[in-house]
DNA sequence: AGGCGACCCAAACCTCTGTATGATGGCAAA
DNA sequence: TTTGCCATCATACAGAGGTTTGGGTCGCCT
């Protein structure tokens, strides 16, 4: 069973409405939480199964997943470990009939937006995946940027980088020079190279990308 | 009601032991707590209300805050709430005897570190408790060295710190002078000033400290 | 009134950075 | 083998950074 939809019949692949996976064995919950998500204009995902969401390709866009704890087959908190290792680290909106404390704080421990006891109020399900789906938001500009950086990073060969490890740790040409040992001259030309390449100007903005991408001496 | 000890007899404020903060309106629950604590050579400070814990001066070491939430006075979340507001960040380890999924989910939200109903099982308080007071350990350690930081940045003055925004945003010192209406060597005598007073020597660092202070142009 | 600190500027001098021109050698893919 | 990329180095020059020395004004506190 899977069925999605968008709020005005338009792509479902548009990368500009925000979405929400729903996984739940019971269709009904699955038609009104479809309804309900719809009635804000979000795109939905409705599957039967964690392995159906697994199968599935999720749009590129903000989104969040909201998931049964007890599920067919896997634990919903197991499924939620899953998720992380497969590198989906959508957000999750836990829901369950049947929880407990424990599961709660298990959930929200492993990173969950919210755990809502069924029955909820349609209202915290809005709230939770509003919050959700701006969690997402965030993590993807920032991964969005971190992915611009390592692209630019990646253009370095080996020598490059070496310089420039050395050269936004502070070290002068002639000091870099010295412990690669090559010629102050060279060590500038490598230089230059990498201002072109990571599309800085001044070593001020090279020092910001280089903490960014978490480069240590 | 207000009792401490320290695992070993040690001054009660030794800095280097790390202490737990229990407070619960029954005595039997703060004895069994200090006694458990105790066994793994934590200090410990009892207390009865949550305004006792306000009234006391915590020890500057390491140490987290273990709270049952029904409390005579406040509920422990609203208290969870006021203890931040009042720059006590200290990590928190709920307990409770009759809570709920709503209230679990609160405190976690709010950034418990656990949250354990009763009855637990000893390790898990211990488990909870050490897990506590480390992140209390990680941000003691980012929050001292924020202040080495800012003590740095307050010897500056109000034209040392113009020159330092600019500086650290990649201009040239004619720029900087440019848009300061100051000759260029006036801008380097600052500049120069700026690099002493923040404990640099390079601009790299510069721009890392700067980075860290938060300062954008 | 005197002293202090912040602020401002200039000349001189040195070092460091950045870039261009030109050239050599290694190495791997086409 | 030719082509292309990487790496290396030299010389030369222009521009930017940094310090010292020396001097000036202003406002505030004692």
């Amino acid at each position: 069973m899977i069925r999605q939809t968008s709020g005005r019949g338009a792509s479902a692949e548009d990368p500009t409405v925000p979405f929400v996976a729903v996984v739940d064995d019971d269709p009904a919950v699955l038609e009104a939480l479809d309804s309900l998500l719809r009635s804000i204009s979000l795109a939905t995902r409705l599957f039967g199964s964690p392995a159906e969401l697994l199968a599935a390709q999720l749009p590129d866009a903000p989104g969040c997943i909201v998931l049964d704890v007890r599920l067919p087959g896997v634990s919903g908190l197991d499924f939620q470990g899953q998720l992380v290792e497969r590198g989906i680290g959508r957000p999750i909106v836990f829901m369950t009939g049947h929880g407990d404390i424990p599961m709660s704080v298990r959930a929200m421990k492993a990173g969950a937006v919210d755990f809502l006891s069924k029955p909820f109020r349609d209202q915290d399900m809005l709230d939770a995946v509003t919050a959700a789906i701006e969690r997402d938001r965030q993590q993807r500009a920032a991964a969005a940027s971190r992915n611009d950086l390592t692209a630019e990073f990646e253009t370095l060969t080996a020598r490059e980088r070496e310089v420039m490890t050395h050269v936004v740790a502070g070290l002068m040409n002639k000091q870099v020079a010295g412990i690669l040992g090559l010629s102050e001259i060279t060590v500038k030309i490598h230089r230059g190279n990498v201002m072109r390449k990571m599309g800085v100007r001044t070593l001020a903005d090279l020092v910001r990308k280089a903490e960014a991408l978490g480069i240590k001496p």
